[in-house]
DNA sequence: AACACCATGTAAGCTGTTACATGATTAA
DNA sequence: TTAATCATGTAACAGCTTACATGGTGTT
């Protein structure tokens, strides 16, 4: 396939700004990386090794990122990054443009959506996980607030960090509720419909 | 690279299952599936032509679907797929599948969450216009709820419907109060502090 | 004349997860 | 003894979008 007028334009790889971004916090490993978005960001964001790791090496030799060797007795030697000003020039130009619209897949949705293939009974067994899981999650979130206002009482970071917990806070009440619509709107006629041809 | 305990065992197709179900809603071409998921899906659901043309392709080698040309004057004939007994009995077996964990990924939110590289003003930018949009979208979504309710007044897949619609209204919501209390903590103190280097 | 819509389809190629390798320490 | 945690890293490969091709009709 020949490309004349556009070079193939992919979306652009968030990753690699997101990672810059996260080293703004405070210099982190690979290691540190990974754990800090599935410990506070798993609400918004993910990141894989596979794409860490990689990624990392790319923004030293961009000489975004350096790097410093941290030996420690007993464990592995850390690689931690520490941003550049360089590095923060190049996460400014991302961070000042337009964010790519969400491309969400969101499975548990599309198969509630789709539950008149199956018997009511059996559509509400996700939705009963859902909210055991939301109402677990409600728990977290509320402590990670507690612990976000109690750190930084001032900082500039602060209000950031609060107001992104707080939009966690209000998606999953948001959730919790729509839970306890669906119960009421779903359980009342147990007729066991399991209607296969509705056209 | 070699794999003797397990295969490699990738994220499910969810495209495939996604595209059947939406066939037991109404036969459809893959033109119709691709509108009627950015139409109607959008807020947790997407699909490209890229994905939907070979899925259906493959669904009708595997008998799940069936294909049937429909000619039209002055436009381009349509090949609608009719879902099959067989693709039923799939699809059930998908959709009793517990749900893969969704894979998010908010720029929007990442974003927002770094904004003390920004200043304050460039930081609301981006929310404004999410507050703006999600204001749009719910008089969409408004609509969306009043043509359910008075489409199919007592079917089976009515309630379905109508309580996904539900869930995007309430998210709605949720994230056009999160945009104001936004406004309300970040607007106040205007110092524009560009600080760079916190550390 | 330019553009958008209808309609189907394919190749390129980046995106991102998973399953490995490796190896020491600590807890159950 | 088994498993988990710490820690870095890579190869395989499915997932998915984008940019094309093609061509007629209707709208501005």
């Amino acid at each position: 396939m020949i490309y004349i007028n556009l070079i193939y334009m992919p979306r652009q790889n968030s990753s690699k700004y997101a990672i810059l971004g996260l080293l703004t916090i405070e210099p982190m490993s690979g290691y540190d990386i990974r754990k800090f978005v599935q410990n506070v960001l798993s609400n918004f964001w993910n990141e894989s090794y596979g794409r860490i790791y990689p990624i990392l090496g790319q923004l030293a030799k961009e000489a975004s990122v350096t790097a410093r060797l941290h030996k420690q007795k007993g464990k592995p030697d850390r690689r931690v990054y520490h941003i550049t000003d360089r590095g923060r020039q190049v996460l400014r130009g991302w961070l000042l443009m337009p964010s790519q619209p969400i491309q969400i897949r969101n499975e548990t949705t599309l198969k509630f959506l789709l539950g008149g293939n199956l018997t009511i009974e059996e559509s509400l067994v996700p939705i009963q996980r859902l909210h055991e899981q939301q109402v677990h999650a409600k728990q977290a979130l509320a402590a990670q607030v507690r612990e976000i206002e109690s750190e930084t009482g001032g900082s500039a970071r602060y209000e950031y960090f609060f107001l992104t917990a707080r939009l966690g806070q209000l998606l999953n009440e948001a959730r919790i509720q729509w839970c306890q619509e669906v119960f009421a709107r779903l359980q009342p006629r147990k007729r066991s419909t399991k209607r296969r041809g509705n056209r």
